[in-house]
DNA sequence: CTGAAAGCGCTTACAG
DNA sequence: CTGAAAGCGCTTACAG
């Protein structure tokens, strides 16, 4: 019973420490720490001694302990908008791949597109004393992280960038892209051209709003505002936009879609109409190639964004302190046919 | 200069602690642990200057102060083939969302197929001390995860099982949906049948072969062992495989294909042909409905795959020791087209 | 080559 | 209602 009272309530299922080496072993804990760093200094028969008291053992070191006296823990945050989106799966890998190479795990996380649970999510790494951050952000304001970054946390924001703070952002070409997408279909004679698009308040949605009436301005063409739709991305939302251009008295002969979320549905809708509709898709698909006709669509570089993103915040946390940095990477145009269908 | 060297060397940027927060506020330590944590028994006064004091001082609680006390992380790890595929992408978020709902985060990893990479990761996490782990085992041999089982690291194991240990796993019917796949052909008028497939020492691609042998023999059809080809899923591979299989003297009229990757790769192969072969793919895929004909799958619900083995995990963590357990969940057979195609 | 002491930033167990 | 002491499992700085 006392026996039982005594011990330490198996924390961690009871596992033995450096300190129970180290008394098997019959050596102090310096030694132990040692062997289990593969520091210098130690006789290979006192080595030998620790690595068979570890085996018996099933000695494992605890990297809590090691983290909270080091004072790094070796980990980097990823906060997203939604690890199933077959968007951000590639860009999670890229992260992924490049926190590995510098002996980082990854914390993994998603804000549903929803700010609280952004803030929420980062304030949880920040506890966890990540020592960086990677963040697609939901939120519009940034303030709550000033206190982190002062603390000296990494952050780099990766897709959109931050809202009322001063951080480095690794983006795509959005505004320049739905430009090119939109030009190439008034290329291809189309005047009335639809663009449906996510939430006004996403930074990249904005973006590609202005690459749209951009590239209607540049060729002289005014925007009837019953062709622009912007909300959530869930099917029914797009569906019954893309239903009100194209029943419109004067139809729209095409259509832009903000991203991949929309597309899909786009492509759903046209799929069950005779009349043939132009269709330029941000993000690329799988399959895309596939469809008939072919997705016409503005590619970007989700790994490359990861990647770049990630490469970033290592620099980061190694360098100097320089002013905050925006990278925008390309986009690309890949015609397939959908995008150059002529209007009916 | 002395000052300079007597600075702890700015851990963590520096970050105020409770200590810190204590002198501010003019009480003792526990007292902020109080406030910090909700504690009850503070005066309302007390309070107030505590929390005055950690608003002044940007501090936030260092978990991993506090998870070296406790025991717990509130962290489990996931360990998976590719971050970047897209069905591990909704199995991943639904990992997240069962660990969020138990307040914990969420560490990934991606194995890439390579068991010692896969051997590297679970043992980085388990040094973390995560409070458990879900993992899609690229390894045939988890002995070495043995001492972290003794020691208490709930695992469970997910769209295959472990290798030489008894271990809780979650998994997919593999058998089941690919006899019903290629039964589904053979009831369309097919007798000369292909099988495509990931390296057979991956438990699924094993499985499916066996669901195709079981389908095959049942409907008294001899297989030629030309028609089966295994190996890795890298479309050079699958695409001179699928050829062989449709130029042989006496080619091939349908093909299953074992999983997600390999029925991209032969979407494209047969779309490059004129003569008709009738597809089944194993996994669902985005726009496989748009696809001409419509994309015939066995398909999974890899959401369901994540969130029923990180409930499964949560239960171990809270629960007794029972047995470990091992839970397949159903396949659907969704026609489409290419799986009605007649031979020719 | 080896180890005892102090400390990382918290929580626990206890005393006032 | 409040706080001083001990301890979680390591590493650091130092002494022998």
């Amino acid at each position: 019973m006392a026996e039982t009272l005594r011990r330490p309530e198996h924390r961690y299922g009871n596992r033995p420490t450096m300190k129970d080496v180290a008394a098997r072993a019959g050596v102090g804990l310096k030694t132990v720490s040692r062997v289990v760093n593969s520091e210098p200094g130690v006789t290979p028969d006192t080595e030998r001694r620790v690595q068979e008291a570890i085996e018996a053992l099933g000695f494992r070191r605890n990297d809590s302990a090691r983290v909270l006296r080091k004072g790094r823990t070796a980990s980097i945050g990823l906060v997203l908008e939604d690890l199933a989106d077959p968007f951000y799966g590639p860009l999670s890998r890229a992260v992924e791949e490049v926190a590995r190479d510098h002996g980082a795990l990854l914390i993994n996380g998603s804000s549903a597109e929803d700010p609280e649970r952004e803030e929420e999510l980062v304030l949880a790494l920040c506890a966890r004393r990540v020592d960086g951050l990677v963040i697609v952000p939901a939120s519009q304001d940034h303030r709550y992280l000033e206190p982190e970054l002062a603390a000296g946390v990494a952050t780099v924001f990766v897709d959109r960038p931050a809202g009322r703070i001063e951080a480095d952002a690794v983006l795509s070409d959005s505004f320049g892209g739905a430009r090119d997408g939109v030009a190439h279909l008034i290329a291809h004679g189309h005047r009335r051209i639809g663009f449906i698009g996510d939430q006004p308040r996403i930074h990249t949605a904005a973006e590609r709003l202005r690459g749209y009436r951009a590239a209607m301005a540049a060729a002289g063409l005014a925007v009837d505002e019953s062709w622009v739709s912007l909300g959530t991305t869930d099917a029914g939302r797009v569906e019954a936009a893309a239903t009100a251009m194209l029943d419109a008295p004067e139809p729209v002969t095409a259509i832009f879609a903000g991203n991949n979320r929309v597309t899909v549905t786009v492509v759903r809708v046209l799929a069950r109409r005779s009349r043939q509709v132009a269709l330029v898709g941000f993000d690329d698909l799988e399959l895309a190639d596939l469809l008939q006709p072919g997705l016409t669509v503005i590619a970007q570089d989700a790994a490359a964004l990861g990647r770049t993103a990630a490469e970033f915040l290592f620099r980061r946390l190694e360098g100097g302190p320089e002013a905050p940095q925006r990278v925008v990477l390309p986009t690309t145009l890949i015609p397939r046919g959908s995008g150059e269908l002529p209007p009916v």
